[in-house]
DNA sequence: TCATAAGCCTAATTTATATTAGGTCATTAG
DNA sequence: CTAATGACCTAATATAAATTAGGCTTATGA
């Protein structure tokens, strides 16, 4: 894999960073912007990433940068941990399928059984979960206060922040547009999991594109 | 939340199916074309969603198309497959018992007599496969090289990489650290089957079937 | 029955976004 | 030194995408 210049490896890390904040892949407008140049210089760096196989994209199309090999990738020894489907951190949502793809996520942060689920909505931006991350969560019925937890009130499910002051619990968002939920007494709350740790929605991309299975010939 | 008609219900449907598909928002053309109308009116429907919270999108901007609320919580169809044992993907071993459990797997995957067996060991990481996972099998003799197959050299049994090249035969971990086992002329190899399927090793129905707890401080 | 809303259309317009053309300057390999 | 390349620019153009305006049909509740 050819060599990037400075010019062109900090693009890359703008698209990076850029399509993890806004949920999207950002334009080439959008790009300068960030960069503090021109739309057309953006443009060359990127027909120079796509000759390098860095990134792909669709002529003319709208905000059709996909990265295909990230930059920035992590020291520390990985591990792979399985996606399992999706959770909303806005609207409670939780879709569970069988393995949908794979994250790499640091050892040292790993207890125990553990899966990802992708994010959907924005409640928890102030913790630094955006649209499309992915939440490592470990598989375990308790909780306690200030954690992050994936967990289901009656029929629903979402990511919150654990808030147990004497009796009074509640799941809260990270984002002062959006409001608490209180669990009453009777309310059954049942807890799925701590989230250990955020991956970027971005890096992982090229993973999720290659199915983990096999197929016969 | 409220009520959709038929129409936005199937615009909402869309817009999910088309995300899902290209990995990003789709725009309003797109939409048309796939439901086979005119971009004016999905620009109304997508407003009408919007009305209803359903959605969020930032004016005149292309791809802008958030869900906020999903409608199909992905659905594949599901098969139960019988798990039937242990198998290594380390030192070979192969305990076939009856019947200690099932998986379910997409529909899509399965072909002929399959069966799933629990892996122990840790020579197939490369290949996102890892202990605890579940292997979807298909009862088959006979091999391609590079399949993924369940073999039997001798009394022993592993899952490995078949790797066939000329007379030359050897089963390949997916693990540098892991060495290759070579067949030679007077080696018995039976091919007991071939991998279709990996399932995460997370139980997904478990998580769910759980009963609600209370938290502990 | 009549008003209203959903759902669709065509045609046109506006705005956003991508792209081209043609140039400057600095760096670097030959 | 010179040619090539990368990184930037301005100005303009081309295309994609969103949006508006105005109208037609159908169903439905008052």
């Amino acid at each position: 894999m050819e060599q990037l210049t400075n010019a062109q490896n900090t693009l890359l890390q703008a698209i990076e960073r850029l399509k993890r904040a806004m949920g999207m892949s950002p334009t080439v407008q959008e790009l300068a912007v960030e960069l503090g140049v021109k739309a057309p210089s953006v443009f060359e760096g990127l027909k120079r990433l796509e000759d390098k196989g860095y990134i792909r994209r669709q002529a003319r199309k709208a905000r059709s940068i996909e990265i295909l090999h990230a930059q920035t990738p992590d020291k520390t020894n990985l591990t792979a941990v399985p996606v399992l489907g999706m959770v909303a951190a806005g609207q409670p949502i939780l879709a569970l399928e069988s393995q949908i793809g794979q994250v790499m996520v640091p050892d040292n942060v790993l207890r125990g059984k553990c899966f990802a689920l992708k994010v959907q909505g924005d409640s928890m931006i102030n913790a630094d979960i955006f649209e499309g991350d992915y939440v490592v969560v470990r598989q375990q019925p308790i909780a306690e206060n200030s954690d992050i937890v994936v967990a289901m009130v009656g029929e629903e499910a979402t990511v919150k922040r654990l808030s147990i002051e004497g009796e009074h619990i509640e799941l809260r968002p990270e984002n002062q547009k959006l409001k608490p939920i209180i669990i009453g007494q009777q309310d059954e709350l049942k807890i799925i999991g701590k989230v250990l740790h955020v991956c970027s929605g971005v890096d992982t991309e090229a993973l999720l594109d290659e199915p983990p299975r096999r197929i016969i010939t």
